[in-house]
DNA sequence: CCTCTTGCAGACAACGTTGTCTAGCCGTGA
DNA sequence: TCACGGCTAGACAACGTTGTCTGCAAGAGG
């Protein structure tokens, strides 16, 4: 005996089967149409159908299997989000972000990590385009994106953001990387340090580069030399960026401030400098929680990662309303939070 | 002229409309079925029919439409997750266990956030089902989850993580939130504090609620008063939480301790304490990233959000292969973590 | 030569909903 | 009395896929 086809249960719920409108039409004896208009909220029912309706809708615990009012209608009020890792504290507040626009717009958020991997990155998002999700929110992992083409072709509103896509146009939200690593970086010269190091995140990431760019051009805008044991990219691995630091702080000419490219490297800095006999001044890409009441407290660039995340959404509602404007791209500020430990002077 | 129906386009592929497999099998010269078996990689297709068929897909950019197929198989490879909110930091590493274990199954996440409104988190697992979920895992806002009986009937695998259920029966996964905040407390009480205030999220949430009586029982069994104004309930907005803390802190007869009982409120504490005349220590529930670097460093009650998260995605995936066993309760440890601001003896 | 088996492929129904079209009923106005 | 419009309600097809069943051709065995 099946599960779906117990002969013996009638009309009445069973297990592991869920009522239809045919069901819910079937007790309050009316038609499949009648009960679909009730349940949206159609004109046309007598208050009296519509009661019955109603009745039998929750004598069955009936409810609407929206995968097939999606495959009818078309638009799965869904949205996909690709990230780098969930669980990362900097992606909490865009995700919650897109989130909330999704919700203005009574779309569901389906949500997944590419864990920095591009293979990770195209499944994921494919796996997305499958389920036909309205529109994408993309932090990409990868630099080459014509895998979206016929997706967005198709009217998959895609948007990325924090770096921007790659060999393809679409909408992108930023921020001023660049900017705010010659700002952070200029921030450790004026207070007097000349062997400053950089550490950041792994080379392929579009914000990594464009942060050690600004970190070279503000050094050679202040004709500094920036030798090359000075900078060092990889993984945000603990144990990589400690030995990186290790590196860089011993010798006989150490560093005597570091900027950290991003929120991983930072808090790994932090902890390693904490316990460093040679007071090192540092400034970090991101805000951290409690940043500020470290000792000396933690000067960042911050950027708004809610900003991020709400800013992309519009873009991505925006396309999905007015149809097929030229791609925008939108970049946001980043700005320096002084707050003590990138004005430590350089030790000799 | 609809852009669905325009007549002059054939069988090539048209903006807005995506090819289906009829379209595939047209382009191809087989049959539908010929191009769903290529497509699910089943037996029974000659190599070069398929090669056909796989020319075909490429070349009108075709890609299944899992909301059609789950509507036909009847499993979406989905699991939904309700939570208080995707920003909080605490809830980051649990949503990336349940994503873990989904993707492990083949499923991916709906995420959302139900920020501690009853209403919201039935309006949003409701959605959930109606798109119908597998799986839920629900970190409750309500203390009534009886509307989800016919979900759980109806076959959707469902727990519940951090807090228990509401007039429910129903597999969960809790940390020993009691048990904790007793070592919490006695922590202080060890340190020589007989005033100790306990500050905590709101009195509705279970949480909040263990971690005050266990906080009640230790200080019962050390013979201690709990004076009423040494308790203080409500929001995590760091406004009314200083307003709790100022008060505790103020008047003829200070706590001379704070036993905080969420990440939240630990973070607002230690800006305030850290801004505050009087040493006073400290005991958060939660551990905060960058804690130990604090001055003097911050001493917590720690529990395992990624194990929480993976815990109870085991008990899902359990429920969905397994068949329908009686619910199961996990308790999982928490454990004080020792860092010195839980060491401050008690001013006078 | 006929039958049987095997392998490949397509026709068709079904999943649960919604859009379109039509039928019946009532009341109204010529 | 008849035609007509408005209102309620149902029949039916369609969304894009998959499971079942059947058909055909080629090869094996008698």
């Amino acid at each position: 005996m099946t599960q779906r086809n117990d002969p013996t249960s009638g009309a009445s719920p069973r297990y592991g089967r869920r009522p239809t409108m045919k069901d819910v039409a079937h007790r309050a004896g009316v038609g499949l149409k009648t009960v679909s208009r009730v349940v949206n909220g159609e004109p046309g029912v007598l208050p009296d159908t519509e009661q019955r309706v109603r009745e039998a809708i929750t004598a069955l615990g009936f409810r609407r299997n929206d995968s097939a009012r999606t495959l009818r209608k078309g638009r799965t009020a869904t949205v996909g989000l690709v990230l780098e890792d969930l669980a990362d504290p900097f992606y909490g507040p865009l995700s919650r972000a897109v989130e909330e626009a999704a919700r203005g717009h009574g779309a569901l958020l389906l949500a997944g990590s590419s864990d920095e991997d591009p293979v990770r990155e195209q499944e994921l998002t494919l796996a997305l385009c499958a389920r036909r999700v309205d529109g994408l929110v993309i932090v990409p992992a990868s630099d080459d994106h014509r895998y979206l083409e016929p997706e967005i072709a198709a009217g998959v509103a895609t948007v990325f953001v924090d770096r921007p896509a790659g060999l393809l146009d679409a909408d992108t939200v930023l921020t001023d990387n660049l900017a705010g690593a010659k700002e952070a970086t200029a921030h450790l010269i004026a207070h007097g340090h000349r062997r400053i190091g950089f550490v950041g995140d792994q080379p392929q990431i579009h914000t990594t580069t464009e942060r050690l760019r600004g970190y070279r051009e503000a050094m050679a805008a202040a004709d500094l030399p920036v030798r090359a044991e000075w900078t060092a990219l990889g993984t945000t691995d603990p144990g990589r960026v400690e030995h990186a630091l290790r590196a860089m702080l011993a010798g006989p000419d150490p560093v005597t401030a570091l900027f950290t490219g991003n929120n991983r490297v930072t808090a790994t800095a932090a902890r390693l400098l904490a316990g460093h006999p040679r007071p090192t001044a540092l400034v970090g890409f991101d805000d951290l929680e409690l940043g500020e009441l470290l000792d000396p407290p933690l000067t960042v660039v911050a950027q708004d990662a809610a900003l991020l995340g709400r800013t992309a959404a519009e873009l991505l509602f925006n396309r999905l309303a007015g149809g097929a404007a030229a791609p925008r791209r939108v970049v946001l500020p980043a700005g320096l939070i002084p707050r003590g430990s990138g004005e430590l002077p350089p030790h000799s």
